[in-house]
DNA sequence: TCGATATGAAACCAAATGGTTTTGTTTTTC
DNA sequence: GAAAAACAAAACCATTTGGTTTCATATCGA
């Protein structure tokens, strides 16, 4: 019953185009709930939802000031994407890699069309 | 009613812990599906389903050889999400940047505190 | 102190997601 | 030519997601 609400990470956080959005917004400066909802063609309380997935991807932080709270960009967090997108740019900004890659796997082709159809030859 | 099924964009793609270990495998070796099917504990249909996913994100493609289809990686399409974060990268990894856009915040953030609450001070 | 402001929290809902099982089609293989 | 292999497509299902509305709480300003 318990620990059941799997916290989000940062590729679910960022799947979303609003909340994409809204860590833009945050880039350029601090912003409170409502000011950020101002931007948005939906209530308040769905914009505070996504804040709250961003909290716990640590995208963003938020503290209270008074009766509004506002949140800023923790872009920390990010690297975790940067790292999972440094292992696959081996394979295409590379030049040298990505050839290397393209023809291994075109001679494993060759390979399977000898063995399952000779005749194509 | 037409037009409704919304094709799947890089960030969704990669929002799934199952696709992002799929692209992992494929970027070692064109493989069919159920050979990839092997390697995850869901029915082959699951896998086609991720892999269906995939394609309209253009991360992978896939090529009927006989009866079987065989799926590779397709890296080009990464790059949208490498050009999404080299925008925030000034705020982390240029530690210059970062320091810049962290005093600035800090200043308005006491603006703010002497606007609203002077006692305070 | 009282009304307005800013938020928090909960209940609710439709649609999307991630899986299953079932049925059908194409291609191999014997 | 028939059985098996590999896949496609569809129906189905539970849970998650992304939004809403409603109500409660804390803070500010006059």
């Amino acid at each position: 019953m318990s620990a059941s609400v799997q916290k989000h990470d940062v590729f679910q956080a960022i799947a979303d185009p609003t909340r994409r959005d809204i860590l833009r917004l945050l880039a350029e400066k601090e912003l409170s709930i409502l000011e950020i909802t101002g931007h948005f063609p939906m209530s308040r309380t769905a914009i505070a939802k996504h804040l709250h997935i961003l909290s716990e991807a640590e995208l963003v932080s938020g503290r209270k000031i008074g009766r509004e709270k506002r949140f800023r960009l923790q872009p920390e967090s990010l690297d975790e994407l940067k790292q999972w997108l440094s292992y696959f740019e081996q394979f295409w900004n590379n030049k040298l890699s990505m050839l290397k890659h393209i023809v291994e796997n075109q001679n494993e082709t060759d390979l399977k069309v000898i063995k399952t159809d000779p005749d194509k030859l």
